[in-house]
DNA sequence: TACGCTAATGTCAGCCACTGACAATTGACA
DNA sequence: TGTCAATTGTCAGTGGCTGACATTAGCGTA
């Protein structure tokens, strides 16, 4: 058992350090790449729900059953790559300096994993296959639920995170997981709406997330009805419609 | 087509006024709050993946097939009690008088839609049996899962009353969308430490939820390490472990 | 009251995701 | 080279879910 498992079925990437590296792990990771890569492509060319795993075995050669030894879950596939994604943010957070408040260490978190985290999805899969993929997740019922509920645990893993640099106790103390509940709750809001946006670009997606935190503090400080504060219209806006 | 149809799949309750009164209506009815209570006391008692779809018709003596032309899915049982509550609370949000101001309205909302949605429930299903239907979609991951799904879209929903509220328009202006995703974060929070908990009664989770959005604003606006300030430790708060 | 219409239900065959059990294959290592 | 263990394939089966078609049962009407 020298291998790192992150997830609850089915291992991870094997993580830099200590590879095993015989050829039986070079063939293990050849197909678990081989049927990631199959199973993106077709998803977000044809659809989720219209791509059956065998489609996906078939084209990689391997029996249906290989597949489920390697992917817990049709959903899992499609699913790999963000959650790569966000655990490079989780890492991001953790080396935050402990001068800065939650928000800001959060919001700096996410600029600056950005910068690292394109080379990271390019070792598995192109960087513009991972954002049509993205959208798909997006505007695909049964994959967004479960990518919901796994953002929900990464709150959980973030609100620790969050308490410990604060010194304080998440059992008792309620400010941290409120504060990362309102962060993530924004942060997903931007998300849907790049999704559903024209701008496709990685730096569109990192300009509306920076433009929506920004607004957090004054949304819930200020008043809307009198202008001339801080805040108001600004750049981080889609036009969904017309 | 008299018939009011809220969901995409299935038809809902019928909507008090204006019930078609027959004989062949009255049947309707009864056969689908029967698999409603069927299904929901299964679920409760042995889990939701231990319990088929057979065992739930079975009980109710109808087919398969007749369950899933009431149901589209079986998630949709399990979850659709807690849908009339999440409806109710929108209502109340909708009629709150416009001088309060978007968080205020919606934590009044809350608070005013508790004390009507017990006899809502009880028309369909015990109470006590939705508070374990509740707890028991909070752990299990499939039902999560869509859970969260249905409550972004209801997200969307409030996204656009707030704006209206506050003569905004939600495809140009963030903040609706931004200080609903902070409350809705909160929310949901605050369900899942109820569901962990000890304290199964209606009024502790009441409680909890003021408390946790009382504690929104000071936590993005105040500096944790300086004490003496509004908010700190509170009433709010659960023991989980030990 | 009998009759036709249509809504509701039952039956059946079948797809697809997923699993357990067991046999066959193939690296690894002495 | 031969043994051991990891990996894969095969196969049978379960459970959620759907389409097609036959059957039953309210409902309005002659």
């Amino acid at each position: 058992m020298t291998l790192g498992q992150d997830t609850a079925a089915g291992q991870e990437r094997i993580s830099a350090a200590e590879q095993p590296t015989g050829l039986r792990a070079l063939k293990k990771q050849r197909t678990r790449d081989a049927l990631l890569r199959a199973a993106l492509e077709r998803f977000t060319a044809q659809g989720y729900e219209q791509t059956t795993i065998d489609e996906i075995t078939n084209a990689v050669d391997v029996s249906q059953r290989t597949f489920f030894r390697y992917y817990a879950s049709k959903e899992e596939v499609a699913l790999a790559v963000v959650e790569m994604v966000e655990n490079k943010f989780v890492e991001a957070l953790r080396v935050r300096p402990p001068a800065e408040g939650p928000m800001e260490a959060m919001r700096n978190a996410v600029a600056s994993a950005w910068t690292t985290v394109g080379e990271t999805i390019e070792s598995v899969v192109p960087v513009e296959l991972y954002m049509r993929t993205y959208r798909m997740i997006e505007s695909t019922p049964a994959l967004l639920a479960v990518h919901l509920r796994r953002s929900v645990e990464l709150e959980e893993g973030l609100s620790r995170l969050v308490a410990d640099r604060e010194g304080l106790d998440v059992d008792t103390d309620p400010r941290p997981r409120v504060i990362v509940a309102a962060f993530t709750g924004v942060m997903r809001m931007t998300g849907r709406l790049w999704g559903k946006g024209q701008d496709t670009g990685l730096d569109a997606l990192r300009a509306m997330s920076e433009c929506c935190i920004d607004h957090l503090r004054p949304a819930l400080t200020e008043n809307w009805r009198t202008p001339g504060t801080a805040g108001g219209p600004s750049a981080c806006t889609t036009h969904t419609s017309a």
